[in-house]
DNA sequence: CGCATCCCCTGCCTGC
DNA sequence: TGCAGGCAGGGGATGC
């Protein structure tokens, strides 16, 4: 599921589950994800309660009341579901499961009150970490992240310096988490096309010559803010998704306008192109070749 | 250093 | 119906 939209949904659904309840205890059904579990990681939880659950680009960190960081990364496939509810609350997608998905479910937090709190991961690019507070700034994994997306940290002017004499693609660059933290494919593409930037521009194209912002950086900024802002609004994407009973599934992915609609009419009034599939990086890149210059 | 490619893993869809 | 191949929202490691 995870960009920046769906973590930050994933967190709004946890927080008022989490924040000030106590670990009962956890259960780890694997040694490994991505990454090796941390030794003793479920004893380090059991007994702690969460001070704040936060997030910072793609990463969710829980905070423990001994100054632990239950850092978290949900890969390309890891979600959450709570058990135990009366009835659900929030994010629909926190509360549904498959019968099939279940041997997926890799740790289960058990919370004091009897929630459960399960992470679910098929193909395990997930991976959780326990940090010292004081270390979180200087982790590799965080020390190196860059703008957020929400909030006023992302500029045009904050960005120029980072996308100056850079001669890779823009999508490149804006789905690079040290430039800016929380993009991934989908809203890369989605805020190219917004901004009406061919993905293959190069970064560096953005910056005049004296080092200042273009009015094109000035675009693509304001559209990387507006996309995000209404995906996250919208409660995040749900990809190749169930149908679900009560509806409260991330609804954003009806709002794409280029993303996985290779051969549709591009959605922008007064264009006549066809959204194409190119591929970048390695990975799916969505555009309209008419508008997006 | 910056950039491109490959890889990790499972599930699902397409085409034969 | 089975099977092979390609593709998927992540990012780290490698090699040029």
């Amino acid at each position: 599921m995870p960009e920046l939209p769906e973590v930050e949904t994933v967190r709004r659904g946890l927080a008022p589950l989490m924040e000030g309840a106590v670990v009962a205890r956890v259960e780890v059904r694997r040694p490994d994800l991505r990454f090796p579990f941390p030794p003793r990681f479920a004893a380090r939880l059991k007994g702690r309660r969460v001070e704040a659950l936060s997030r910072r680009g793609k990463y969710l960190l829980a905070e423990l009341d001994t100054g632990l960081v239950l850092l978290m990364h949900l890969g390309m496939s890891g979600s959450f579901r709570v058990e135990g509810l009366s009835q659900p609350v929030g994010n629909g997608s926190l509360y549904y499961a498959r019968a099939k998905d279940v041997g997926h479910d890799h740790v289960v937090m058990h919370l004091q009150g009897g929630l459960r709190v399960v992470y679910n991961d098929p193909r395990r690019f997930g991976f959780m970490l326990l940090l010292r507070r004081e270390d979180c700034e200087a982790h590799p994994l965080l020390a190196g992240l860059g703008l957020e997306p929400t909030g006023n940290a992302l500029s045009a002017e904050a960005l120029a310096p980072r996308f100056a004499g850079r001669a890779a693609p823009l999508k490149a660059v804006l789905s690079d988490q040290r430039v800016i933290a929380g993009l991934g494919n989908i809203y890369a593409c989605e805020a190219l096309w917004r901004a009406r930037l061919s993905p293959r521009r190069t970064a560096g194209s953005l910056v005049r010559a004296d080092g200042r912002a273009s009015e094109r950086l000035v675009r693509l900024v304001a559209a990387v803010r507006a996309v995000i802002a209404d995906a996250i609004e919208a409660g995040g994407s749900s990809l190749r998704d169930h149908v679900q009973a009560d509806g409260t599934l991330g609804l954003f992915q009806n709002r794409f306008a280029v993303y996985d609609r290779e051969g549709e009419p591009c959605p922008r009034r007064s264009c006549r192109g066809v959204v194409r599939r190119i591929v970048q990086s390695g990975r799916s890149t969505f555009h309209c070749p008419l508008c997006q210059r």
